[in-house]
DNA sequence: CGATTCTTTGAAAACAGTCAATCTGTGTGG
DNA sequence: CCACACAGATTGACTGTTTTCAAAGAATCG
């Protein structure tokens, strides 16, 4: 039932039977069809979420009613919101399934206990978050610095094996460019 | 010679005397004059960097030649290239001081033995990554949605206290604006 | 198949960037 | 103490990229 994330887990880190024990007592199995919600706007987030089935969408709408996207996350990705996770307070984002997906939530405070009863899981959540870091920092970088086309090809290289299965106006969202321009950009480069 | 340092550590957690010692051990000062770099371009940065007195900018430089400044350090900031760090690759950031400023300099391998012999510094290390993690997904959002000028009072309502010790033309390149365009949104905004 | 959703295309408008010149203030050296 | 040089800020005119609005076409889901 969590083999997927047992199986992730034991990849990156060194586990005993008794600790794989451990991870499963606390592991909670959400299923999600296509379009449904994980989280919405306003409430408050209070778990770790493994995508280990599917694909998933972290998204925001501001003011204007736009929406734009924070993450995807496959197959052996986390998804969640940490503004909302760390300082326990109404999230901002959603996050909605865009293929029918099963999710493992970990509540926060069962998580803790678990980093705090394995140190060598806590160096390594401390490592994700390190490279998350250095991702958006480069994501504002590559916000500040790039053009319309290069934002896309850029995206095409990180993210080669989800494109297909996402929607184009949500890479737009995710880029922050309109969809019209994703659109032009493509045909565009593909015209040279 | 580390007071502001240690004050603003049991400021934040708890230290036994002994602790205290064990962190001003691992603690190297370094001066730094007004124009002076602290990390180039190309070298590994392998420090964990407090800015204890004065102002300190993190910036790359692209393709174009143009500058970006990720980040403004004053007092009580910390300042370094995480990437770098991290991977222990040559740095795509430079570190420059903008004041006359003083470092505190604690070595990788020396931090990372303070944070396993100081569980509550361990504790307190992540939770100022979680925190930083927020404020960069922030400002891709920021980056994505808002206006210049939007850009420019959100900057000015989170850092108002070092706004007038930075010139106006570093402010463009944190916010990813031209110079002219910043000197235009102030203009304009004075006058309705 | 029917309806919705997604993508493409065109034309016009808005926004920010570039280039170039001028203006301002500051600090340095004669 | 003045004059000059230099870095930074402002302004104007122009350009270019991206957005917006609108409509039509394509694809997909139920």
């Amino acid at each position: 039932m969590f083999d997927n994330f047992i199986t992730y887990l034991t990849d990156k880190i060194e586990l005993t039977p008794e600790q794989i024990i451990m991870v499963e007592q606390v592991c909670r199995l959400k299923k999600l069809r296509r379009k449904q919600y994980l989280l919405q706007e306003g409430d408050i987030w209070r778990y770790n979420a493994f995508v280990s089935k599917g694909l998933v969408r972290t998204f925001r709408v501001d003011e204007k009613g736009q929406e734009h996207i924070f993450q995807f996350s496959p197959e052996n990705w986390w998804a969640g919101d940490r503004q909302s996770y760390v300082y326990e307070e109404p999230a901002k984002f959603n996050i909605e399934a865009l293929e029918d997906s099963e999710i493992i939530l970990i509540p926060k405070g069962d998580f803790e206990t678990l980093l705090e009863a394995i140190p060598a899981y806590n160096t390594f959540q401390r490592m994700l978050l390190e490279r998350s870091f250095v991702v958006l920092q480069n994501r504002i970088h590559m916000g500040n610095s790039y053009t319309a086309e290069e934002k896309y090809n850029e995206f095409i290289k990180m993210y080669p094996d989800i494109i297909n299965r996402i929607p184009q106006h949500m890479i737009a969202a995710y880029l922050g460019l309109s969809p019209e321009t994703l659109s032009r950009v493509r045909n565009h480069s593909a015209k040279k």
